[in-house]
DNA sequence: CAATATAGTAAATTTCGTTTACCGTGTTAG
DNA sequence: CTAACACGGTAAACGAAATTTACTATATTG
């Protein structure tokens, strides 16, 4: 019985931060100094334009005050706005502004560039089945919060 | 261009949660249920018998200072010792206790459990094949820290 | 229309990690 | 040999990040 072979949920842990490794050095490099590392999670695809908070929340996986304090603040810093939904009294909708929107191009720009690196790597048919399998596995977890 | 296409960062950020949830469901289930999700940095494979303390600093990717928190907490939960490094006066030695042993194997079980079934949704050579991808992309980033 | 559910907010608290600063031990260069 | 430096660990203060608890206002349902 071999105990020595790692096992995913660290294999999983290590390579997604390899990947926020990269995304926070590139922001940090084009200009973004002002974003927090729990900033990427309202950021990152799909990006939160015309979601409600509390649908963000429940994505991210974290509660919807949770939600509400990181979005208040990039509020504050000017990468989005909160405006009242026409049709529900009650709810609100993220807009991201221009600057916004830059940021999350540049994001999607550092991961794409990274997912090259790695299909080079691999071998583009290998990538391209990884992240098949998961997108796969992901969809084991139904996504239940709060 | 489709930018529709989820991201590798996405994808392993949300598939690693899985992981997270089950082992934290489980534990508690199990009647661990001081352990906090920051301890499972610690517990996690492959566990911190006989390890230092800036090893496994290092290894989670945060200060050492940080992890000597975390130890510090686990020894009064009575997971773990820290006995001096005979071998040099500066350094110590983690020493999982048989509470600790107990908690590491049932982790280890949780994990194996869903592993199998990823195995089952996908096709056990296809679940091999993704680990070891994931084996070889995690690497791709050389763990320099503090 | 009363009861309940939903969306969001606010404040306090806990958890988690870094920063800054330090002590003691080991290693190395002169 | 010993002075300088590197290394392992620790402590305290702080900051970041998320939960818990509690509440308001609007929608929906019976």
């Amino acid at each position: 019985m071999n105990s020595r072979e790692p096992m995913v949920g660290a294999l999983l842990h290590a390579t997604w931060a390899v990947v926020r490794a990269r995304i926070s050095a590139g922001l940090m490099r084009a200009g973004f100094t002002d974003l927090l590392p729990a900033h990427l999670m309202v950021l990152q695809y799909p990006g939160p334009d015309g979601e409600r908070p509390s649908t963000l929340a429940r994505r991210a996986g974290m509660s919807k005050q949770a939600m509400n304090q990181l979005l208040g603040s990039l509020e504050d810093l000017g990468y989005i706005q909160r405006v009242p939904d026409e049709l529900d009294g009650r709810a609100r909708i993220v807009r991201v502004t221009g600057h916004g929107a830059l940021a999350i191009t540049t994001i999607r720009d550092i991961v794409t560039e990274l997912e090259g690196e790695w299909a080079v790597a691999i071998g583009a048919a290998r990538f391209a089945e990884f992240k098949s399998v998961l997108e796969t596995l992901r969809q084991t977890q139904p996504d239940i919060m709060d």
